[in-house]
DNA sequence: AAATAGTTTTTAAAAAAAATAGAAAGTATT
DNA sequence: AATACTTTCTATTTTTTTTAAAAACTATTT
């Protein structure tokens, strides 16, 4: 039986604080749980006993008394493994509760196609690494997936992925198979999570941040919290009808936005290009590869290549233009471009604001900035770490 | 000097409570406030004290002890004045505490232009017909107003129209002038805080209501509360990017929503079709008027006339457009269709089930409810209102 | 360089609110 | 009619917040 301590819930939401702002005093403490000192100085007085918090060294001075700071204790071993899956490789990680990478990377190939098999390779592969991480279960406090999909992240199923687990929901039989809390949500909500807590986002309140990987994928910050809509489906950014090309998506519809704006279309447009002759830094090693990985494409764009900057600026531009419905709907402070794209940086930014200027309200889109993320290749996977934090026990 | 009493905030907090809901228990508000019963009993009595709250009659039993049930008391004279502005047409009313009509609502022709007679002729209106009541100033809670533009309801300021207030704001001016409470918001926000609080999104968490009136607005509801975005200006739901039309928009862009959908548009057509020989029950009115009024088409549509529906229906297909795209980014458990357009009702529903087959993943589409506001030409009224009662300070 | 005024944190005491337990009032069943 | 079961209402205890006071430190002035 599990023993519930006092002050439960406000010793989880210190812990989150301490996850996210490193160091803090009590004062602070007390500010951000809307809390009183004295029941602060009480339930951070439980936690060093259990040995979750530490004591650190003095505040610099702010004119008066110089206060205490406290951190989290990297004595008391507690670890998260954090999963990024994307439509074809899936990473693994496990950091410490000061994100310090415990136990490397490491990224298997896995396709998501819906046969019974790919669940169970999922699952090995993970019981596996956490296994070969000699990690005593006990010092794990959970697992983090995000997943492209329709997740619902509290029913903890994924309608379009990973469906073959039975009568149970895939968060219920990956958390009977690994002994550990699982828990999952969609790739771009992971993202945003990420950004919101750790990058441009950080302490914003009404911030989107778009996903730019195999599709385009929308993780939206409101109110200084994941939003996700009545039954967990919000975001659905890439099939909004926008584009005025024909070509069907795979969701059957024309005019999708995923369909010009994808990773996947615009490799695909390369390798197109270079075959009817265009000329590319990307020739060499695509002829003698027969394949062109999506990495090589992007630092080619941000080296310049003409041939991937010009692709990649029209896919930027539609991605601008939905960006425009965004502004117009949400009023966000801030939009982050993150996700594996990101990499490529800035030559996202001039298509992207050309497209504002053309379809945004000027008044409008003065009230939004767009930045590049600065966290985008590790984002998924400290999302996903997140998620942990977020929702478990700690004990 | 004010003076403040003890429990301020929830004693309005009850009030707002029993505003909505008429009749209540003491565990009911307990629930509703998450304060404990104690606290709840105390506060209303001390309400029931100052004679704004009076004891009903015991509630039908459900099984153990029947409660008693409290109500607004009507002794306790308290009114709010609602205003609401269109784009030629400005109406108010006076309320009282139970939302019965206390002084016959009147209207003004007003056309919006941004010249400094119209604040004046604005203010000498609702002086005139305040006055006429002959209630109290001290009896009147406030004055709530909705208008179109782009309104900061917290900074009480309209970007569009009405800014002829010298160095104050506009909500700053009128309470000078009048010497009440003013409280201004955007029309289809005010929209959607009836439909949130008496219509058909009562109780409910995520509502998106779609103002067809001389423009196509949109108010949010997101998380249970209005929603406005980071600086205010969330939901310009009318000047996204969708329509192919070529006609160039009042913001000076192409393809936007409104070009095609708000009524003034629809009426043009409708006279310029009679003008070239279309045959309709609306031309007998048009030729000896010269002029059509909206609610005469709408009413048209409404019983059937078939040049009316099919105008009116080709704008429905378009607003069912853009409601695909709020159902994919949002995932709203409602989108209420209201405002003076709403009169018109089912002829609406057809084409934008259509639109949203055509242009929604299914999955998603199915997660969404699409009605007719039952509130519709009240709606702006009411919510004036309500934007009184959830701001004023009761005394 | 010591003294003092001004900050800010921390601890202690008082006040307020919530949680708990128990009494009261009603319903349904035997 | 009596008993068992619900639910509301009230009183008591416990928890939490508010307020006040003390402690720790900085900066300025004499």
């Amino acid at each position: 039986m599990t023993v519930i301590k006092k002050h439960h819930l406000l010793r989880k939401d210190l812990i989150k604080h301490f996850y996210y702002n490193k160091r803090l005093t009590l004062t602070e403490l007390s500010k951000l749980t809307h809390k009183s000192l004295p029941l602060i100085t009480t339930t951070v007085n439980s936690l060093i006993e259990d040995g979750y918090v530490m004591e650190h060294e003095l505040a610099p001075s702010t004119g008066g008394r110089r206060a205490l700071t406290f951190l989290l204790n990297s004595q008391k071993q507690r670890y998260v493994v954090a999963v990024a899956v994307d439509q074809m490789v899936t990473q693994v990680v496990i950091y410490d509760l000061l994100n310090k990478v415990k136990m490397a990377p490491e990224a298997t190939e896995l396709l998501l196609v819906n046969e019974p098999v790919l669940v169970d390779k999922f699952t090995a592969f993970l019981k596996d690494y956490i296994s070969r991480s000699e990690i005593p279960i006990a010092q794990i406090l959970g697992v983090g997936i995000g997943m492209p999909g329709f997740v619902n992240a509290e029913q903890g199923v994924n309608h379009s992925f990973f469906k073959s687990t039975g009568d149970v929901s895939l968060k219920k039989y990956l958390t009977r198979e690994l002994g550990v809390p699982v828990f999952i949500d969609n790739d771009s909500s992971v993202i945003a999570l990420a950004e919101l807590k750790f990058g441009t986002g950080k302490n914003l309140k009404d911030v989107l941040v778009v996903n730019v990987g195999w599709g385009i994928g929308l993780g939206m910050i409101v109110n200084g919290a994941l939003f996700r809509g009545h039954s967990g489906y919000a975001g659905e950014f890439s099939h909004i009808p926008l584009s005025q090309s024909n070509k069907i998506c795979s969701c059957g519809k024309r005019g999708c936005l995923e369909v010009d704006t994808s990773l996947v279309v615009m490799v695909e447009r390369a390798k197109a290009q270079m075959d009817t002759g265009g000329s590319s830094s990307m020739e060499l090693s695509y002829t003698k590869n027969g394949d062109l990985p999506v990495d090589q494409f992007l630092h080619a764009a941000k080296s310049g290549d003409p041939l991937a900057v010009s692709i990649l600026s029209d896919a930027a531009f539609l991605i601008g233009k939905g960006m425009s419905t965004l502004i117009h709907i949400m009023n966000p402070k801030l939009i982050v471009l993150s996700g594996r794209g990101a990499i490529a940086g800035k030559i996202f930014m001039a298509p992207i604001q050309q497209a504002i200027n053309e379809f945004c309200i000027p008044w409008l889109a003065e009230q939004t900035e767009i930045q590049i993320s600065t966290l985008a290749p590790e984002a998924e996977l400290l999302g996903a770490a997140t998620l942990v934090i977020e929702n478990c026990n700690f004990n």
